[in-house]
RNA sequence: GGGCGGUUAGCUCAGUUGGUAGAGCACUCGCCUUACAAGCGAGAGGUCGCCGGUUCAAGCCCGGCACCGCCCACCA
């Protein structure tokens, strides 16, 4: 009781670490894989890169993920947040690369086998930082049963899925143009790709036909990919050429000879109509080139530099190089005819920030478009809802036209596509094929292949473990927009053709939070906060109530005030219950024994609150429900509440006394358990103080909500009402704030609050029959009448006629509004007749208030 | 080029089925009232981006425009 009495302020910085402590220990966050997941509720969460921090992005989404978990927990469920990290290829790859740069030496120099060594030592030492920070965050996931995409078991069952899918034909080897990033030397999909403006320079080059002197021009911004053309296209129906279709073009520079070919897709009225292919290079080359049966050269090679193939001049040079060295000899040959400046998007690679370079490669490809039908149909027929709904059309118009997925990647950090060759033979299977001198793909998988496993691999697919059945498929997905298509969409093709079940009935798409000034949250901008700093300054309570509190539909930017406020809450919840818990005795025991108007009002609010939160939580709408249960432990509880009975918890005795305990400790509990998914530390700090509180609060079943009652509301309501009108009406006469005032409430409805709202307005009641108080020197309107304020030294008679006149011009306002409102025949007879009688009702009492002034 | 979101108080955002605009922070005034001065009480502050339409009534519904942001997209 002494940390109760003497700490005014709530310390979160003390008290979280020790908290945390107590849940880890309880396992309470390991549940037994008992039950079916109908009964069960399970969370699988985004599994963060092993490389990375705790960014504002997983400090949400934590916060959603645990506020649904312990949610559930208090609903008596059996709870399994999934945890676990992403290898995550290219990013992790790219980090160790630079670390062993740093020492001197390459990844090239250390070979396959030692540089993977590396990177598992690397993962050792930095991988689970992040971990420790969702601990930090509150997160309640099962921490005894982490995973990580690179497990053992968890390799076993992506191999078995790409056996699988070759086997269905559904995985195949294709040499086709691909996304080269030169940046990372591997092939990436076209969902890591992004589109960047860029100016470039439009070339006009001149080629010259080979039986005549005409020439032919074409436009280019990538005059070096010239030297791998073997065509040159116009459109069927453009008059200007329709002459040269059939004949031969050299290529200047290279003297290849080049068919003039006719292909729709040439735009006539785009540059001059005549368009060079080249199919090695362009991927609308290269559909025209597979159309037209032409060949496919390639002069740029993956190192991003310039292939013995594009001839001795050029060979070697970068392709920025390749391209000066073009135009200079183009210039010098004549064939350059003018170059324009020319603004357009190029594709970039997402992961390395390097300027794709379309290649012709050989690489694995999955088909996605059969998968695709059924995870359609999932979210169509409503098995799988997305959140927001307007994600839905999003959904659909990407799946309804999936593309080849490109899963193979030219990295070492991954799962090694099992397919082995020797010679013409090619094997897929999970192990390696009996006999001599087979070699394995040096390949591994697109990152996005294995997470897209991710709900039931973690689970222990594909053996029918007790696990899969208890929390498969899960309930609820919460991520950003951002890998919609990356990773949501493709879990769900999985989960129904592995599993044989959508792996999430829900898919929340929460807000992506910007920095505050708007821009996106991002180290390299210098715009990113550290949620771990905050976390420490305001403590995890407050983060999390603050990032829910932000959190909407749409992207909104970081709001400290936000977390500011919801620190304040929590130090008001710690001091709320030091007043209650430091009055009352240790044998008191929570219990609804309302005696008071005011008791039964706060159940009722308290009920009200509970029953909202439930709901908002249940609907994803995480900034209701925290900004919902401030409200109702800043201004219901705290705010009168705790007032009103303040008298009552100095002075009362006996069994009124233990009512009192009974029902504040009840109201204290049950508000204690509501605010819990929200702010968990600080309300399981206090309910460790709780007299009769047993095991922790993360662990306790919540009772019903109690019931509504309308009366008490109403009657608590206008009391309210009056002391806030009464404490403004004493502010704007300049009256001492210790000063009593004689007055005399004149209306109805105040028989159990009249001595309340006296005490909390500072008003001394007098009777009706008191002739001592002389006439009111004022009149102050409260709900249902009017309060008659007597003179006193306190009251200043001028400001309060002041007062008075500014009442006046205001109800005169008012009624003529409501006048000419009452006296337009369409509103009269068009709006319901319930609106028309409250306006004349209101009218009426407008009406009756100015002549009692 | 197509699509989606946004535009409400100085700032960040709420506004449920259309019925005379709300919160937090900041600001002003008054209070060390025995839970909390990182507190308590009171107050000021808004032509709801612009134009038009529907309606007795529009922040909310319809059409158009402007600006900001995001996603998708194979015009050299």
């Amino acid at each position: 009781m002494s940390e109760l009495e003497t700490k005014t302020r709530y310390d979160a910085a003390e008290a979280e670490p020790r908290i945390l402590r107590r849940w880890l220990d309880s396992g309470l966050f390991h549940p037994d894989p008992e039950g079916t997941a109908d009964e069960n509720y399970s969370i699988a969460i985004p599994p963060p890169n092993v490389t990375g921090a705790l960014h504002m992005g997983h400090a949400l989404n934590g916060s959603i993920q645990d506020t649904l978990s312990r949610y559930q927990r208090s609903r008596g469920r059996r709870v399994k947040w999934i945890l676990g990290t992403d290898h995550a290829g290219i990013a992790t790859q790219k980090q160790v690369e630079k670390q062993v740069q740093a020492e001197g030496t390459t990844r090239k120099e250390l070979g396959r086998e030692a540089f993977v060594e590396r990177v598992w030592q690397w993962r050792e030492q930095y991988g689970n930082t992040i971990v420790g920070q969702l601990q930090r965050l509150g997160a309640s996931a099962d921490y005894d049963d982490e995973r990580f995409t690179l497990d053992e078991r968890y390799a076993q069952a992506v191999l078995k899925v790409f056996v699988d899918l070759y086997n269905k034909g559904l995985i195949y080897r294709d040499n086709r143009l691909v996304n080269w990033d030169p940046g990372s030397q591997s092939a990436i999909s076209d969902l890591e790709v992004e589109e960047r403006e860029v100016v470039d320079t439009l070339y006009y080059v001149d080629y010259k036909l080979a039986d005549s002197n005409e020439t032919i021009t074409v436009a280019t911004v990538r005059p070096e990919t010239m030297l791998a053309d073997t065509a040159i296209a116009v459109n069927p129906s453009d008059e200007r050429y329709a002459h040269l279709i059939g004949k031969t073009a050299i290529l200047p520079l290279v003297g290849r000879r080049l068919p003039i070919i006719a292909d729709d897709y040439v735009k006539p009225e785009f540059g001059t109509g005549a368009l060079k292919i080249t199919p090695g290079h362009d991927p609308n080359d290269f559909e025209i080139g597979r159309r037209h049966g032409l060949d496919e050269l390639t002069v740029i090679g993956e190192d991003g530099r310039l292939t013995a193939d594009a001839g001795e001049l050029f060979a070697g040079l970068s392709v920025k190089a390749a391209q000066e060295a073009v135009i200079a000899a183009l210039r010098e040959a004549g064939a350059l005819s003018r170059t324009e400046e020319y603004p357009h998007v190029v594709p970039f690679s997402h992961r390395s920030g390097a300027r794709i370079e379309p290649l012709i490669s050989l690489q694995w490809f999955m088909r996605m478009d059969e998968l695709a039908k059924p995870a359609i149909d999932a979210v169509k027929d409503g098995r799988v809802r997305i959140h927001p709904e307007r994600w839905t059309k999003v959904y659909f118009d990407w799946m309804e036209k999936i593309h080849p997925w490109c899963v193979s990647r030219q990295l070492w950090w991954g799962h090694q596509i099992p397919v082995w060759y020797r010679g013409e033979e090619t094997y897929v299977g999970m192990t390696a094929p009996e006999g001599d001198g087979w070699e394995r793909d040096p390949d591994v998988l697109d990152t996005w292949f294995s997470s897209a496993l991710w709900p039931f691999a973690t689970l222990g697919w594909p053996e029918q473990t007790p696990e899969l059945k208890a929390f498969y498929p899960t309930n609820v997905l919460s991520t950003a927009r951002d890998i919609l298509f990356l990773w949501v969409a493709r879990m769900i093709m999985m989960g129904l053709e592995f599993a044989g079940d959508i792996p999430f009935q829900d898919v929340y798409i929460h807000s992506v939070i910007q920095a505050p000034d708007g821009r996106r949250m991002s180290k390299s901008l210098g715009t990113g906060i550290d949620p771990v700093g905050e976390i420490e300054q305001h403590g995890a309570d407050g983060v999390r109530f603050g990032l829910l509190a932000m959190s909407s539909s749409q992207d909104v930017r970081y709001s400290a005030e936000k977390v500011q406020q919801g620190q304040q809450l929590t130090n008001k919840l710690w001091n709320a219950s030091r007043l209650v818990l430091t009055r009352i005795d240790d044998d008191a025991r929570a219990a609804a024994r309302p005696r008071t108007v005011e008791d039964r009002w706060i159940l009722s609010r308290l009920a009200r609150t509970q029953k909202m939160v439930a709901e908002c939580i249940e609907t994803f709408d995480f900034s209701h429900a925290v900004l919902g249960l401030y409200d109702f432990i800043y201004g219901d509880l705290c705010d009168w509440y705790l007032e009103l009975v303040k008298p009552r918890l100095y002075e009362a005795d006996g069994g009124e006394k233990d009512d009192l305990a009974a029902t504040l400790l009840y109201v204290l509990t049950e508000t204690l358990q509501t605010a819990h998914p929200v702010i968990p530390f600080v309300t399981e700090e206090i309910w460790s103080h709780v007299p009769g509180s047993e095991g922790l609060l993360a662990a306790r079943v919540a009772g019903a909500p109690g019931e509504v009652d309308e009366a008490a509301e109403q009657s608590v309501t206008a009391a309210i009402a009056a002391v806030q009108a009464l404490r403004g009406w004493r502010d704007s006469v300049g009256a001492p704030a210790g000063a009593r005032i004689p007055a005399r409430i004149e209306a109805a409805g105040y028989d159990e609050t009249a001595t309340h709202v006296a005490r909390l307005a500072r008003v001394e009641l007098v009777g009706a029959g008191d002739g001592a108080a002389g006439e009111p020197v004022a009149q102050v309107t409260i709900p249902g009448g009017v309060v008659n304020v007597f003179a006193s030294d306190a009251v200043d008679l001028g400001a309060a006629e002041r007062k008075l006149a500014e009442r006046r011009k205001t109800l005169q306002a008012e009624i003529s509004r409501s006048e000419g409102k009452l006296s337009n025949q369409g509103f009269v007879a068009k709006a319901p007749d319930e609106v028309v009688e409250a306006e004349r009702a209101k009218l009426v009492a407008l009406q009756a208030e100015l002549a009692s002034l």
